[in-house]
DNA sequence: TCCGACAAGTAGCGTTCCTACCTATGAACG
DNA sequence: CGTTCATAGGTAGGAACGCTACTTGTCGGA
C-alpha cells in the first residue's frame, strides 16, 4: 500500500503530522513511516512539492533553520492550516464512513492483524 | 463529497454493489446513490468507463437485456471479481486504519449524527 | 408531435501522486 | 585532501483516475 491511494487525502495527512508540532520536509516523512508501521513510506518527489503547496495556499508556514550549519526548511501550521486540518478531518469521517458502508460489511474474517 | 476521493476504490464499490445481484449501469449509480444517503452521486461518465474496465479486467460479465424494447447493458460479478472485492476489501481496511490512524484522533466531537 | 426522463456511451481535461533525476552539506574513511 | 555515504531539499515529466460536457436513442405524457 504504497500510498497509491492517498489521492486527496495527502494534504490532510501532512497537516495531522504537523499538528504537533513543527517539523522539517524529511522529519515529516520519518514521521509518517514511523507513526503508520512503515505503511507510509512518501518519497520526497510527493512530499515536498506537496509542503509547497500547502505554503502557497496558506495553510503551512516555512522558515530556515539552520542545525549543526545545515539548512533545513521548517514547516509550521497555521491558523488556516488548523481549520483546514479540522475539515479535513471531517470530510475523512464521512468519505470513510460512506466508503465503509460498502466495504466493510461482507466478511470480517481477520478481525486481528 | 462527491467522489473526488474515491481515487482507487470506485471499483471496489462498483463491485460490492455488484455483488448483491446483478444491475444494469444506470440502476449501480441509483444504488450507490441510495445506500450512500445521496453522498455517492456518481456521473455516468465515471460509472460507465469503469463498469468497462472491470469487465476487460474479467471482473464482471456484461450481456444485453431487454426490457420494454429498452436495451439495458446488465453487469454481474464473476469469480474473479469476487475475488477481486476480498482483495479491495482487505486494501480498504488497511487503508483506512493507516490513514484513521492521522485523521481520526484528535476531537472527536460528532457522538451523534 | 415535441419534450423530458431514462439509459448508454465517448472525448477531453484537470488533479493528484509517483518515478527518476539533480543539488548540496556534513561526517567518516582512506 | 578527496571520495563516498546519509541527510535534506528540489524539479521535470508522466501515468492514473475520475469529472464535465456532449451525443445517441427509446419511451411516455402533454
Amino acid at each position: 500500500m504504497n500510498a497509491q491511494a492517498l489521492h486527496g487525502h495527502l494534504d490532510a495527512l501532512l497537516l495531522a503530522v504537523l499538528e504537533r508540532g513543527a517539523l522539517h520536509g524529511y522529519a515529516i516523512i520519518e514521521a509518517l513511516r514511523a507513526r503508520s508501521d512503515g505503511l507510509l513510506d512518501l518519497p520526497t518527489g510527493t512530499v515536498y512539492p506537496a509542503l509547497r503547496r500547502l505554503e502557497r495556499a496558506g495553510h503551512v508556514v516555512s522558515a530556515w533553520s539552520t542545525v549543526n550549519g545545515r539548512e533545513r526548511r521548517t514547516y509550521e501550521l497555521t491558523d488556516a492550516g488548523r481549520r483546514a486540518l479540522a475539515d479535513q478531518r471531517t470530510g475523512w469521517r464521512e468519505f470513510s464512513a460512506t466508503v465503509g458502508r460498502f466495504l466493510d460489511s461482507g466478511h470480517p474474517s481477520t478481525a486481528s492483524s
